[in-house]
DNA sequence: GTCTATAACGGGATAGAC
DNA sequence: GTCTATCCCGTTATAGAC
């Protein structure tokens, strides 16, 4: 992945990619990430200016190719579907695919990568929350709003709640991408299709129910 | 909450289980702890002889009252039913309640808890994991059987994976407890029931659905 | 752009007096 | 059980030569 040959910037970004995802930003040090990039600890501050600058360029390079496939993805579906409305399962197989493309495509990185993501959500560190907030925040309003049309009896508040419910569970199997694997020890599969579906099956009733228990109602 | 008169060993762990669960472990210094506890730094060696094991204390002292309650309650739960099979909803309630009641009964102690908690599953510590794991044990093995039982038809290993996406949103909602506060600005229930009756809502119909699409079936 | 050297400080752990 | 003092090492950051 990061070869000498790579410019130092490169070397180091690849770096501290695994490093940021396995012990956090506050467990991993900037002479740790030297020495795996071998790269001198000055070389951090000049490409970067600091550590915590380092880690939002870590993160913005992760983060943002996949918001931006999440956008163009409901792009697609609604120019697809023209005056028809999107069912609960486009919609979230639409914001579920790009996260779970990232692990079949990049093999162990994607795995970093989504470890990486899954982790940010509860990290302490408020900068981490800032910055995936700020990168995610086009994102949650345009399927939140798809998400209104496709269900125009549910309350927007119990809709919001219910979407955070699915970053949640996303959140958690990319956390610990273990869980994506099929369990009973069959193979991994290569193409996360299998994977996709199953989420979408599992969200989706709960996403779509009837507004019974809404407490605002 | 720590007042001065506190045994020190006390003062340690309730100065701890805030700065734990809001800048994770290696983000939390034991000399910033001993400010917080006004306690000596070697007075936390002296009590626990590491910060990790201070860590393995805190967490015991968290973790191991919610997983009895979840063991309490099926254990309730199966001895009323009688024959009777138990309910998706049932089984749900009486894993979810515990956590849920953390937060109403301990109020802002409640939420650093329950902060801690999210935090935990995702936390880098290989040990923190390892605490977490050991604790659940028996509450995994226990649920998931119930689960069964319940669902003859969903095969055992579809099964394991919707418990741990349950896991994930209970995880994601405790990381920060704001999401479980009624959304629009209603003010927060003191009681969990509402809370919890959503949750629920929400989880069971994903937990039973049919098995259609389990890859290894 | 990359290096060496060092500043300036905070980290966990421990010895030993009381 | 609790304190002071200290060890020894790692931390981020920067200055300045090349």
């Amino acid at each position: 992945m990061a070869v000498p040959t790579d410019p130092t910037r490169k070397r180091i970004l690849d770096a501290a990619e695994p490093a940021f995802a396995e012990h956090g930003f506050a467990g991993t040090s900037l002479r740790a990430l030297t020495r795996q990039a071998r790269v001198n600890l000055a070389a951090i501050h000049y490409h970067f200016g600091s550590k915590e600058a380092l880690l939002r360029a870590v993160l913005d390079r992760i983060v943002a190719p996949v918001n931006r496939e999440r956008l163009a993805g409901l792009d697609r579906l609604e120019a697809e579907a023209g005056d028809r409305a999107l069912t609960v399962e486009e919609i979230l197989a639409a914001f579920l695919r790009p996260a779970l493309d990232l692990i079949r495509d990049l093999g162990e990185r994607g795995r970093i990568l989504a470890r990486f993501l899954g982790r940010s959500a509860t990290e302490p560190t408020e900068l981490v929350q800032a910055i995936v907030h700020e990168q995610f925040g086009e994102v949650g309003i345009r399927y939140l709003a798809a998400l209104e049309r496709a269900l125009p009896t549910v309350p927007p508040g119990e809709l919001f709640w219910r979407f955070k419910c699915v970053i949640g569970v996303l959140t958690f199997l990319l956390a610990d991408p273990t869980h994506l694997t099929s369990p009973l020890g069959a193979e991994r599969s290569q193409d996360s299709d299998v994977e996709l579906r199953r989420l979408v099956a599992f969200l989706a009733p709960g996403v779509g129910a009837p507004a019974t228990f809404c407490p605002q109602s």
